[in-house]
DNA sequence: ATTCAGCATGTAAAGGTTTTCATGATTGAT
DNA sequence: ATCAATCATGAAAACCTTTACATGCTGAAT
């Protein structure tokens, strides 16, 4: 707009003495050039400020190094720092990342996808766990593109998925509050979110299983995975009186809800309930007591996405769909022995 | 890469029998063009499956319909509500928003102006509170493009500003407290970040001196902003035994070191302490006692500077250099009335 | 001495738009 | 009936690269 007049390739070439091909050469494959020649652009390249326009390329080149997330809501606390993983591998290796807030909105999902029919961006990471729509079935104006799912996989679809091992990690978390003592677990889901919930109480179940615990299925509970439902959850129990010792619950904002719930009926964690949450989001540490949890490896699965994306974008196959890191038990101070056990 | 090829302008012209001219104008301006040959036109669009090809489209116009965000930190609570704002005006104005994590490294910044630099995006959202390094007084290869500083003003700068009003704001703490009969009040500030701490401990003098209370120099801390900041000032006043009946806090993650430090000393808050924050961040209101706070308008910032920064990218001069929105008062559960007034 | 390979460079096409300018048709006024 | 003004459309230039192909040169191999 106001940008003074940007130097283009020619300026370079007459400055240089040589031809717009031979700077084009000199700066993206330095190697086919001969020292002198090279010299001689670079010089030129400094003295007009020049910086290749990228339009220009990306037309040419049929592709714009722009990588587009996707994403219903970038407040998520899970959200940030994988995006932090995400940009930081796209940007080292010289891409861009362009972001689309769909708040679950179809028409804006829809709305989105011009970006990757109009060329703006190469590749898509989903952290929506669904193909947007109009790139579902019958959408046949536009192939799919190269894309990568985070945080919740894409059900019945070959789009592979980075995330955490949900199943190892509720295993793991159920197993240390079985290691304290405690026999009777609840656990608290959000079956909404079909695919994490179903590994994380499989994990939960496991673990059970493998330390010849019967389940009780009265302490098996369904929230929405927001805090207002774990602190209902919580409720629910003490209505009907069957109580567990410990709580394990599907994420850090309802085991918020659990706590929130005991200490206003005066129960002192981890005295009277031990409550484990998964995620490891930010205030974890912050609550009274501080949270004891599965901490994901956010930046590193930010990272493994992006790096997955952009081999599929270079034409290889991946070795496998489905990239699962190991999440890391984080204690704090929400667990401890069963007062009886 | 795997698209099949795209229909472009002349496949659409060759079906609807018109020049691609015609086309692009009846695309973009319709009004322009017959009614008849406006519905051949559609139907062709319509039957290819057509969109205009952005890279060309930026190529020729100059212009990419992108915004630059630069922030230093994604993972920022005050950040992520303000991004969607600034996504969703922009969105809606048909423009795309590119994401730039700087973790203030130089390096970094001055590697994001290469969208600059090469058309990438029309203009700038700084987060950062500087210009981004490379943008400075001597560089002047890259004339400064349309930008709008967000959350923190550019220092020294004629960078448009939209934000919370922060002195108004602070103010309305401290006479939230003086309201509820406090005399004795600290205020715990954060002198990294000059602008915004100054703002806050301005307001927060005037409250005081607008009651006729005079300022305690004692009572006035300095921290990081950070949670363990805000414990480590607390300490210090019990150390020093010069002890307010409230502390303001300069943002709410001070504040929630303080209500830990109060709280491990086995206060009762708020019957022997008041605490109050700023920004009203997710966790505000799942700490105990939850926190009362002022709340930043974060989604009508990031939208106000979007439409900001588009006015300046359509050409036009800005009214004001500095917008400022009203924090709005939450009162929670860290405010009571002093024990002994 | 001749041919060939390899190398550095240049020429020109292609990528897909928007927009200026020109053209011809239509309308309206005189 | 004539002329001017308006309107819809088309031809072609411009936006700035990358790259296939062509060219001319150097040096080695025959």
């Amino acid at each position: 707009m106001q940008h003074q007049k940007l130097a283009t390739i020619e300026d370079v070439a007459a400055i240089a003495g040589v031809s717009i091909a031979t700077v084009s050469r000199a700066i993206n494959e330095p190697t086919k050039v001969a020292a002198e020649t090279r010299r001689k652009v670079t010089e030129a390249v400094a003295r007009t400020g020049y910086t290749t326009n990228a339009m220009a390329r990306s037309l040419r080149m049929r592709r714009s190094n722009m990588i587009l997330i996707l994403a219903p809501d970038v407040g998520d606390p899970n959200f940030s720092n994988i995006l932090v993983g995400l940009e930081t591998e796209a940007s080292k290796r010289g891409y861009g990342v362009l972001i689309g807030n769909t708040q679950n909105d179809p028409a804006r999902e829809t709305d989105y996808l011009r970006f990757i029919s109009s060329n703006q961006a190469d590749g898509l990471i989903l952290f929506t766990g669904h193909l947007p729509y109009g790139l579902g079935a019958g959408d046949s104006a536009l192939r799919l593109p190269p894309m990568v799912a985070v945080n919740e996989p894409v059900a019945n679809s070959a789009v592979p998925f980075v995330g955490v091992d949900n199943f190892e990690g509720a295993r793991l978390a159920a197993e240390h509050l079985i290691a304290q003592g405690h026999r009777r677990i609840a656990f608290i889901g959000h079956s909404t979110s079909k695919a994490v919930n179903q590994l994380r109480e499989a994990g939960y179940r496991a673990a059970l299983s493998g330390a010849g615990l019967a389940l009780d299925p009265q302490l098996l509970l369904d929230g929405d995975g927001t805090t207002e439902s774990g602190r209902a959850a919580t409720e629910h129990m003490f209505v009907r009186d069957v109580l567990p010792t410990a709580f394990l619950c599907v994420n850090d904002a309802t085991a918020l809800g659990v706590i929130i719930a005991l200490s206003a009926r005066k129960y002192d964690l981890p005295r009277d309930f031990s409550v484990m949450g998964f995620d490891d989001i930010s205030f974890a540490s912050f609550v009274t007591p501080s949270l004891t949890t599965m901490k994901q490896p956010r930046l590193k699965i930010g990272e493994e996405a992006m790096d997955l994306l952009l081999a599929l974008l270079a034409g290889e196959t991946p070795a496998q769909n489905e990239v699962l890191l190991r999440a890391e038990l984080i204690v704090r101070n929400s667990v401890g022995r069963p007062r009886r056990p």
